[in-house]
DNA sequence: ATAGGGTTAG
């Protein structure tokens, strides 16, 4: 009978039938009274490899376990292959238990056993225990196994312990194509791409062969380098072996063709392969979102839907969502976010992030904050794409309290949280937060990063310590052109244009080349400079010398140098010769030169251009209007007003806040909200008086109510950055900066208050508003009356 | 083999 049993649990495990191995299963649990260790061994050896051939391990262990202890020890086959099967899908850990549980029960593991358990290793970033089993492996002689060395290799490899895996590699006295391939794929894991290119040549100098495996390992790095040169010598390989037809090397050569923008070679190669697979197809409409032809990606994406009907992978669908996040199209956007919904990935974060950022991408909208509130699961990478998506719609405080909230929760920062976090920062002029994330950043080694030093630049001159930002830049061992940029606008926004332009020359010393970023960086320095004849130059030079067609941006900052300094009709006239129809900002930019020199038909003039071209613009409305009551036309402001409010629209409050002690305390004009508000008051009627003692008389033009005097001055005295100024100084000690920050153009009145204030406090005080910083000190602004 | 978060401009 039980012969009879083998049989039958035989032809199970050839036809790997789960079903009818489980009845088999309950038949010898009833037999044997439900005890397992009466049944003979025989019968359970079979009974556990079915179970592991069905991919069913913890039932195969379990079975196993009541095999008698003094049996199990002589069933190497077994062991092995529940490590196997453990270290194939998981759970991992379990892999590695039973490693351990074999060696304590006397076993010797085998060869075979050690690939096994390095892969589970790997898989779970193990280093510590695949250090340990390396031990092992060295104590039972095996270091010598080509098989045992290249899973070494691999396991070393992929854990990030590169040194340790070239240690291994060298020691190996014999090395075929897999462990050649092994050391490969790891250099191109990350992004090694020379040192993966090496291996292949010296592999070939070592007389061993390249197969399509090494191809396909070494093809990702070559895309992410944007190595098209080496991609395309790589093809003439494939062809002259025969690789190009097989679909993983052909979805390779597809993917570096699309890195590199080669768009054509991408299609072709798409077209020529004739089995197409589902990552193929990812491959390929990952290139057209990749080489900006979004659209037709999308199309290929509908066109694979009627076409093979499978459902699409949580990859390709995160594909999609990028795609329509860079097409800013929120409707498609939707559509396959219901799609994943429907198709229960939501629990797949890879696919939750991307949509996530697709919400912040085409922001503003609440949509990103809900869903990411709504996200069953969240990872570093979903914190910082919600706190750079918050920045990037306008929302810095929010990013800045998810930030706080993520440290709160011990998740890991990350270098992305950072470079999301720094711009927050320089967006509240936050200096203590942002000062911890410099520390933060130094200790977590991301500061050896280009881009997270640019950020710091940018957070230190924004938060107004712009010698700071200049020790960072100096201090950085590589620059590129944002770091330059970056510097030469901090220096802009300080109305440093010497400094601005003196960097600019350091750039072309060493080598780097301008952008067009370069250039609104040097004009605007310009514009807040009042250097009208170096402006221009730079204009022409950028056309003349550097190539670069200047975009609407740089015609606005032209216009705003011209329009600052008063040339009025000389900035009427550059309009006129633009080669493109000019947008509402660049006549928001003379309508505000109009405001600031008072010319009121001029203004009335652009104002009905900007009506016509942006109906839906407040700024044009408050600019006329306070040109009409700076000239005390009061019945023309008043239609101004009527008008406005007729259409619908609101101004923005004019707002100003500062960080004291990590909070940010935002002040908006007349607010009486704020829990020390009786001390601020009290505090600005006696900055009043002793102001009028030195002369100071308030400024009641830039009152733009028809009220009493009296009431005027009283408007006046509690205008937001005067309500932030007094409260910084009744809570910080002496010695501590007093930053604050307008989320609108200093107002003049208070531009002249706080003048006198620095004397009376003898601190400094420094406002930054929406074009530049103004340090006041000693009675003195380094703006020099020019904003 | 395909794959999520990122710096400078007004």
């Amino acid at each position: 009978m039980c012969n009879n049993y083998v049989q039958l649990l035989e032809a199970c495990i050839a036809s790997k039938s789960l079903k009818h191995g489980k009845i088999i299963h309950q038949h010898l649990l009833k037999l044997s009274n439900n005890d397992f260790s009466s049944t003979q061994s025989l019968l359970l050896d079979k009974l556990t490899r079915l179970y592991i051939s069905c991919n069913k391990p913890q039932l195969a262990e379990r079975v196993f376990n009541s095999i008698h202890i003094s049996e199990r020890k002589y069933k190497i086959i077994l062991w092995n292959q529940m490590i196997r099967a453990y270290a194939w899908d998981g759970p991992f850990e379990k892999a590695i238990d039973l490693y351990y549980e074999m060696v304590d029960s006397g076993v010797m593991p085998t060869k075979f056993t050690y690939p096994f358990v390095l892969k589970a290793c790997s898989a779970l970033q193990d280093v510590e225990n695949g250090v340990k089993i390396h031990g092992h492996v060295k104590r039972l002689d095996l270091g010598c196994d080509v098989y045992v060395c290249t899973a070494l290799v691999d396991f070393y490899m992929k854990c990030g312990c590169l040194e340790e895996a070239m240690e291994v590699f060298d020691r190996m006295l014999e090395r075929d194509v897999v462990a050649w391939n092994a050391m490969i794929s790891g250099f191109s894991l990350h992004g090694l791409c020379w040192d993966a290119i090496r291996l292949v040549l010296e592999m070939q100098h070592m007389g061993v062969n390249p197969n399509s495996s090494t191809v396909a390992a070494i093809l990702p790095a070559i895309g992410e380098a944007g190595r098209w040169r080496e991609g395309k010598a790589i093809h003439g390989f494939c062809l002259r072996r025969g690789f190009d037809g097989e679909e993983v090397v052909g979805t390779g050569l597809l993917d570096v063709y699309g890195k590199c923008g080669w768009l054509v070679y991408a299609k072709r190669m798409f077209g020529a392969l004739r089995f197409k697979n589902e990552i193929t197809w990812t491959a390929m409409i990952g290139a057209f979102v990749t080489c900006d032809a979004t659209t037709e990606g999308l199309d290929l994406f509908r066109k694979m839907r009627v076409e093979v009907a499978v459902s699409p992978s949580p990859v390709m669908l995160a594909t999609v969502i990028r795609g329509c996040a860079k097409l800013n199209d929120l409707n498609i956007g939707r559509q396959i976010h219901c799609y994943t919904i429907k198709l229960a990935y939501y629990c797949d974060l890879m696919v939750s992030n991307t949509i996530l950022s697709m919400y912040a991408k085409c922001g503003p909208n609440n949509d990103a904050i809900r869903f990411f509130e709504e996200m069953p699961l969240k990872d570093p990478v979903s914190y910082s794409a919600i706190i750079s998506g918050s920045v990037h719609n306008g929302n810095a405080e929010e990013a800045l309290q998810i930030f706080l909230n993520m440290r709160k929760a011990g998740i890991e920062l990350e270098l992305a949280t950072m470079m999301g976090f720094l711009p927050a920062c320089s967006h509240l002029a936050a200096l203590q937060h942002g000062v911890c994330g410099h520390g933060y950043s130094i200790v977590c080694g991301f500061t050896a990063d280009v881009s997270i030093c640019n950020s710091l630049i940018d957070m230190y001159s924004k938060c107004g310590k712009i010698d700071m930002a200049r020790l960072v830049f100096d201090k950085m061992c590589e620059r590129d052109v944002v770091s330059w940029n970056a510097m030469m606008v901090g220096y802009g926004i300080h109305g440093l244009a010497r400094e601005a332009i003196s960097m600019f020359h350091k750039m072309l010393n060493v080598g780097e080349k301008p952008d067009d970023i370069t250039f609104i960086a040097l004009l605007s320095a310009c514009s807040h400079s009042g250097l009208v004849n170096e402006g221009k130059h730079w204009f022409l030079s950028m056309t003349q010398e550097y190539n670069i067609v200047p975009r609407m941006d740089h015609y606005f900052c032209m216009v705003d140098l011209l329009g600052r300094a008063g040339l009025l009709d000389e900035a009427w006239h550059f309009i006129s010769g633009m080669p493109f129809e000019p947008d509402a900002q660049i006549w928001t930019a003379l309508l505000a030169a109009c405001r600031i020199h008072k010319n009121v038909e001029l203004a009335e003039e652009v104002s009905n251009r900007i009506q016509s071209l942006e109906p839906e613009g407040t700024g044009n409305f408050v600019l006329l209007f306070n040109l009409y009551t700076t000239a005390q036309r009061w019945n023309d402001a008043a239609h101004v007003r009527i008008k406005q409010k007729n259409l619908g629209f609101k101004k923005s409050p004019g707002c100003s806040w500062i960080e004291v002690n990590g909070i940010v305390h935002a002040f908006v004009g007349g607010d009486g909200s704020h829990p020390e508000s009786g001390k601020i008051n009290k505090k600005l009627e006696e900055f009043l008086a002793e102001m009028k003692a030195l002369g100071y008389k308030p400024e009641s033009t830039f009152v733009y109510q028809d009220v009493e005097e009296e009431e005027k001055e009283k408007i006046l005295l509690h205008h937001s950055e005067k309500l932030a100024v007094a409260f910084g100084i009744i809570s910080l000690k002496p010695n501590r900066p007093i930053i604050v920050t307008k989320n609108l153009r200093v107002c003049g009145d208070c531009h002249a208050a706080l003048k006198y204030i620095t004397i009376i406090t003898k601190r400094e005080i420094t406002v930054r508003d929406t074009s530049r910083f103004h340090h006041f000190r000693n009675g003195i602004c380094s703006c020099g009356e020019f904003w």
